[in-house]
Order: structure tokens, then C-alpha cells, then sequence
DNA sequence: TTGGCGATAGAACAAAGGTTTTATGCCAAT
DNA sequence: ATTGGCATAAAACCTTTGTTCTATCGCCAA
């Protein structure tokens, strides 16, 4: 396996921008695309830093081919253009909710990803995920070990599906949410199942929910 | 919106081909790459063509720029590399499954399809979606709406989550398949339900289910 | 026949973009 | 100070690749 460290700041901005630009454009930017954003004096610096980056193992070029570069993942394979969330923790009764931070959180600790959708981060943005644990929300026809995607939010609307956290019981559930004045009804997916009354204040929402990811074998 | 219709073979070949050149290789073919695949004598036919596709709504060109073909879906949306299935019809308790022949299928009728992650048919080859309607797979956490993408096959090991034809009732159900001698046992995921145990002659096995989608909002 | 139109050809042009060459500043190890 | 590796520069070079120009062919309707 080849090195995977300490990298020079030019380098490291020289990757993201790659990643960046071949999320949003569907193709891999130029040597004088890279030049231009990283505000580099010459393409041969570039040139240099992608040889770097090659030999370190986060990619590959395809020689003598315009917009060549292919971006690698991890264990050396090409990365497709699916976009990933991270799984920021686990989501389980009676345990604390992780907090999934807004912005800071895919700097530091490396997580577990997830691929989803590409529209999902084009309709909603910025968004995270959880891994379920336990059965306890089955009743949301959400099994142990599925993953959630979740949107921060701290604001729902009549009927989304949330992320919920319910304070005197120090429990975190996955419900459809209904305000109904000074309480709030929290509502299974599964119809066969009994909604749970609380009181307005002694619920939290944490995020909504986009989708939930399952997988079988 | 944009004709959609008879198209020379000639172009329907062109627009193939990027599409599989795209898949494959994650960046957008040259016109030449496209000339010489598709055996035209000039890069000016190709051009020709790909002014027609544009025009008729297939694809965008970036002016000048390297590999600036960009594929866009029916609602002329740039189309995402990431793979997609055909939803071939439903599943509902005392329907007919529709038959999802593991060839043909794509081209005939235009069936509406789902994104899924691209390590699916990695790993699982040619897929199938149908979308449930009803509540009636609930006890295997599945509910209205949710779409399952399936694996088609006759045979299925003990534990595996299978699309299941029971032929005296007329009924497909999603559930877990145990073989058990004479007779089988098919087991909801959600374990606070019983299972069904039936004759091994009386289930059919259509497909294994790889995973499931479900989308809130 | 003739004119128009879609489709095809061949060739050349010009811009885009990958590659190379040579030179320089920086810094740590000798 | 000197050597050598690392990172940066500037400029030129040349392949790749999009674009354009002009000519031709088959077909169909006026």
C-alpha cells in the first residue's frame, strides 16, 4: 500500500479541487483548470503535483488525453461520481444521538461512507447518515443495521419523517411528526402500529429524514 | 419538450456509445473516439450527429472544450454516471408478478427506472426493480411506496430475502426463505411476526432482493 | 428534370490541453 | 559552504481534439 499522509497544503487543495470540479461538471478539469483555481504559476507545477499524487496513489492518469485525470478511492480503485455521506455514528433507544455538526465534521475524523443518490445532495443539500442499531425502530419499518439519511434540520413539518429526540426518556426515535398544539404526536410508518403523545417542549427534532438504505446478502 | 422519436441507426448508435463510454470510462468520449467506434468516415459526420442529438434534447456540448459532451436525461437534466434500474412494474399481495425477462427488456417498452449505487451490478450483474404497492409486506419492513431491487434467479440459500411466488394463493411476498425438507418456511424480517410454512412445491422463487429504496419527502 | 433536404465525405484549420526543458529558491544534512 | 532533494517558475513544444469549409450522394416532391 502506498503512503497515505502528510501532504504538502498545494497539494492537498489540488485534489479537492479535482474532486470538486468532477462532482459538479461530470468531467475531470484541465492542467490549466487546476492552474487557474489553485492560483498556480505554471502548468508544469501542476503537472508535478499530479505526478505526486499518481505516485502516492490517489490517482491515475491516462497519458496524453485531455482531462486524463481519474481520481482514485482508497483502496486504489476509480471512485465513481456517486456522492457518499458520511456515517457520522449510530442511532439506537436509550443511547445519545451523536452531533452531527453542520460543517466542521469532514475535516477532522475519518467515517464510514455510504453512496447515495446523486439528486439526494442536489435537493437537500448538505447531509449526513446514521446507522441503525437494534430493532427499537422497527415500528418505523427501519431494521437493525440499516443506515438513515438524514438532513440537520431543527425544524419539521406536519408529516416528515424526523429524527427525534424525546428528552425525559433520553431516547432517539424515527417517527413522522405532527405539531398538534402544545403537543406533539409522533407518528410510526408502520400504520399498524400506535402513535406516541408528547409534550411540545420535551421533544427535539434533530433532522428529517431523506431516505433510508438497506441492504440485503 | 423536445421530439423523441425515430432515429437514424446510425445516431442511436452514437448516443449508445457515449453512454457506454461514459460508464466505462468515466469521462466523455473525443468525437474522433466516437468516429472510430461507430465506423464513420469523417469527424464531420459526427459532429453532424451530435448537432442533431443536441438538438433534440439528448446532450449538451461545451463549445470548445475537450470531452464537453455532457448526456442529459429526459427532463434535460445532466444525466449522473451513477447506474440505473428499470422499475418493471409491482408488487402487491394477489397480483400477477410481472415477468422480468433477463434480456430483452430494455429495449422494448420505456419503463421507469431508479439510480442505485453503481457497486450493485458490480456485484450482482443485471437487476430488476419493482415498487411495492400496498402495505402488505410490511412484516418484512416494507412499506407502500418502496421500491426493491431484485436479482433474478430460481434458487436461493437458506436466510435469503427472496421475491416468493406462492401459487395456491395467488400471492408474490418479500420474505426470508429457509428450506426445510418437504417444506418451506418464508420468515418476515421483522422478527415480532411469525413465519408462513409452506409446501416446497407450492413457492416459487423469482428473484432474491438485493436491496431497497425508500424516500421520505 | 430540378430543387431542396438529410446525411455523408475528405481535408484542413485552430484552439485546447498534455508534456518537456531549463532554471531558480529553499532547506536540511554533510 | 556545499550538496542534493523538494517545490516552484517561465516558456516553448506538440499532440489531441473541436470546428469549419466545401463537395457529394440518395431521395422525394413539385
Amino acid at each position: 500500500m502506498v503512503s497515505r499522509k502528510k501532504m504538502p497544503d498545494r497539494r492537498r487543495r489540488i485534489l479537492e479541487f479535482i474532486q470538486e470540479f468532477y462532482f459538479e461538471n461530470g468531467i475531470p478539469p484541465t492542467v490549466r483548470d487546476i492552474q487557474l483555481a489553485c492560483e498556480i504559476s505554471s502548468t508544469s507545477v501542476v503537472d508535478y503535483n499530479l505526478k505526486q499524487l499518481e505516485s502516492a496513489g490517489y490517482l491515475n492518469r491516462r497519458k496524453e488525453v485531455a482531462r486524463g485525470i481519474e481520481l482514485l478511492d482508497r483502496d486504489g480503485e476509480p471512485v465513481s461520481s456517486a456522492p457518499r455521506v458520511q456515517i457520522v455514528g449510530s442511532i439506537a433507544a436509550g443511547e445519545p444521538l451523536p452531533v452531527f455538526s453542520t460543517e466542521d465534521a469532514a475535516a477532522s475524523v475519518e467515517f464510514d461512507t455510504v453512496e447515495i443518490s446523486p439528486d439526494l445532495p442536489r435537493r437537500h443539500g448538505k447531509l449526513f447518515a446514521l446507522s441503525v442499531k437494534g430493532t427499537s425502530m422497527i415500528d418505523a419499518l427501519i431494521d437493525d443495521g440499516d443506515v438513515v439519511v438524514i438532513k440537520p434540520t431543527s425544524e419539521a413539518g406536519n408529516g416528515e419523517m424526523v429524527v427525534a429526540w424525546i428528552k425525559d426518556e433520553e431516547e432517539a426515535t424515527l417517527k413522522k411528526i405532527y405539531h398538534e398544539g402544545e403537543r406533539v404526536r409522533l407518528q410510526p410508518a408502520n400504520s399498524t402500529m400506535s402513535p406516541i403523545y408528547c409534550d411540545a417542549e420535551n421533544v427535539e427534532v434533530r433532522g428529517k429524514v431523506v431516505t433510508v438504505l438497506r441492504k440485503y446478502g
